[in-house]
RNA sequence: GCGCCGGUAGCUCAGUGGAUAGAGCGUCGGCCUCCGGAGCCGAAGGUCGCAGGUUCGAAUCCUGUCCGGCGCGCCA
């Protein structure tokens, strides 16, 4: 399905291109025309949507402004429930819609169904979405979850509008972390101090305490090294505990990709010999880099150490060659944004193997602060001070959570207070919206109990209230919010949209009694129950979107 | 010092060049004979950090500046 936003873009552009081809606006020479913009206008007074096209049109064919847009609406084609196209100063074209039409779309709504809001890209794409990646050393923090909620619903919206998305999950599988928590284990197992640079936390005596006799055994083997052979076992615990707790709130990944395998495979050594042949990489002080700075970084980067170990960045460039091998036309990469240091060497890298840089895109999730009585309250794994995903769940529950982290621009820093958050999750707004379907599912059982089916036949006439129409009107703006929330990669929008649409359902609800109270307001009931059902269908598939749940009863 | 992200109502936040800047929570005042009151209606509350600039039009773009956060490693 296309929005209707687009369709009345296009119809817009047919005004403009048809007055060009009459003869009716000249364009000089060599003059492109820009994108027409479409929009809703703030007040109902000026339409349901809106177009600047004749201000912007105006300089490049040196005429007035409302001059233009009249011609636009002179060479305005017929578009599907346009009635009136009107003209405003200082010149905006404003289109307002045909209650008959808005009425009878409750029809193509119901027979949509759960594919209702589901615009189609173009040209889906193959998308590696690469979020949370915390490496398994402890459970999961409230600042990792952040990444998995804003993730999940990333994943959704963009299979929403048609791509084919990959969840995938790197992490850290024999770096100096994992060897820090194998040592953790260990003294923790030898009742010894926890070393200053190992894992505080209670999970690391948990763990202490559940190691097999058989990985005992190796790990105190002659010539083992126990801090290796107890990481590996410890951080596989973890990361399987990991994967259970993102299941809990709905996030699961398709791929799980150890950071040890892009060597073992060969992937670091191939991308570098790339890299080396496109006359990128050099030698100096011991240490091998990649001339970043070819690429617009502000320095060369160093991928092995004077001591031959590869950094972190090598495997990053490894991982790249690993990725766009199977075939990805975009790899999203969800980071903290105190990564923003490294996004760009990233960039250059795909580059400079021959790929498209703007095939890699970073999403940089703001910080979420910890906050205690009014005081930052800082927080760490390696001190085991922190509150994790699970007493998150646990606390608030997923759909709340889900609606406090959905809600929020990914580049807004959160001060999260816990006790705050429990206290409000009593009020949050998620609660209305669901609230809202489950009255609409309640209007829908009575109905059926008395015998009564929607019917949408003659809706074109018989819902023409004011609450009606602003709420169809609503309902059908969801393709165009899943459409920008996927185009802008930005998705909080959708929980705005979600209150409005409760709102204006409530406000229906008042307004106009869906129930018949006599037999000669059964047609009207009927066109009511079908606009109650649509309803409950657009709120069921934007909470879908959003993996938050959308509960017949409360 | 350089770079990135923020600064909008009491609080938490939307607002990606449009028309009179919005929502939730909180505050104050109304509304239950009625399909679910987890609701509805109304009110108060703003120099959009500050100063210039671009534009027919700026919270939005540009420049400068102040404040807060985060980066600037042969750490991960």
């Amino acid at each position: 399905m296309t929005s209707l936003r687009d369709d009345l873009r296009v119809a817009i552009e047919g005004a403009r291109d048809a007055a060009l081809a009459a003869g009716d606006l000249r364009l000089p020479e060599g003059v492109t025309l820009p994108p027409v913009a479409i929009e809703r206008p703030a007040r109902p007074e000026h339409g349901d949507y809106a177009s600047n096209a004749a201000m912007q049109l105006a300089p490049l064919v040196r005429d007035a402004p409302m001059r233009i847009a009249e011609t636009l609406r002179h060479h305005m084609p017929p578009a599907a429930g346009v009635a009136e196209v009107s003209v405003a100063a200082p010149g905006f074209v404003n289109l307002h819609l045909d209650p008959a039409w808005v009425a009878s779309q409750v029809a193509a709504i119901r027979e949509a169904g759960t594919a209702f809001g589901q615009v189609r890209v173009a040209k889906p794409k193959r998308i590696n979405v690469e979020f949370v990646s915390a490496n398994p050393t402890g459970p999961l923090t409230v600042g990792n979850a952040r990444g998995a909620f804003v993730g999940d619903l990333l994943c959704r919206v963009l299979e929403g509008v048609g791509h084919e998305v990959t969840r995938e999950y790197y992490f850290n599988d024999f770096g100096t972390q994992v060897h820090n928590l194998g040592r953790s284990v260990l003294a923790r197992r030898d009742g010894e101090p926890v070393p200053e640079d190992g894992y505080q936390g209670d999970y690391v005596a948990d763990l202490a305490a559940a190691v097999p006799d058989e990985v005992w055994a190796a790990a105190t083997a002659a010539d083992a090294d126990a801090g290796w052979v107890l990481g590996r076992w410890a951080s596989e615990q973890v990361r399987a505990g990991i994967e259970a707790s993102l299941a809990r709130l709905g996030a699961h990944f398709d791929v799980w990709k150890g950071e040890s395998s892009l060597h073992d495979e060969g992937w670091v050594a191939r991308a570098v010999e790339q890299l080396r042949a496109a006359g990128q990489m050099y030698e100096d002080e011991g240490a091998t880099w990649f001339r970043s700075t070819a690429y617009g970084d502000d320095k060369d980067r160093v991928v092995f150490r004077s001591n031959a170990q590869p950094t972190y960045f090598a495997s990053d460039i490894g991982y790249l060659a690993e990725k766009f091998s199977r075939g990805f036309d975009e790899l999203v990469y969800l980071w903290g944004a105190d990564h923003h240091g490294t996004v760009a060497r990233l960039h250059n890298a795909a580059e400079a193997m021959g790929h498209d840089r703007d095939a890699v895109q970073v999403i940089l999730i703001a910080w979420v602060r910890f906050v205690r009585g009014g005081v930052v309250d800082s927080m760490s794994k390696r001190t085991g001070e922190f509150v994790s995903l699970d007493d998150l769940l646990a606390e608030i529950g997923a759909d709340a959570a889900r609606w406090f982290f959905g809600s929020r621009a990914v580049s807004t820093g959160i001060d999260f207070d816990i006790e705050l958050a429990k206290q409000q999750s009593a009020e949050n707004p998620v609660y209305y919206v669901q609230y809202a379907h489950a009255r609409c599912a309640s209007i829908q059982r009575i109905a059926a109990e008395r015998g009564l089916a929607p019917d949408a036949g003659e809706a074109g006439t018989l819902l023409q209230h004011p609450a009606e129409q602003a709420l169809i009107r609503r309902l059908l703006a969801l393709p165009e919010v899943v459409g920008d929330a996927a185009e802008r990669r930005e998705t909080h929008e959708l929980t705005a949209y979600c209150l409005e649409v409760a709102r204006l359902f409530s406000q229906f609800y008042r307004d106009c009694r869906v129930l018949p109270e006599g037999p000669d307001e059964v047609p009207m009931s009927q066109a009511r129950l079908a606009l109650t059902d649509a309803t409950r269908q657009v709120l069921s598939n934007a909470l879908g979107l959003l993996g938050i749940s959308a509960p017949e009863s409360m």
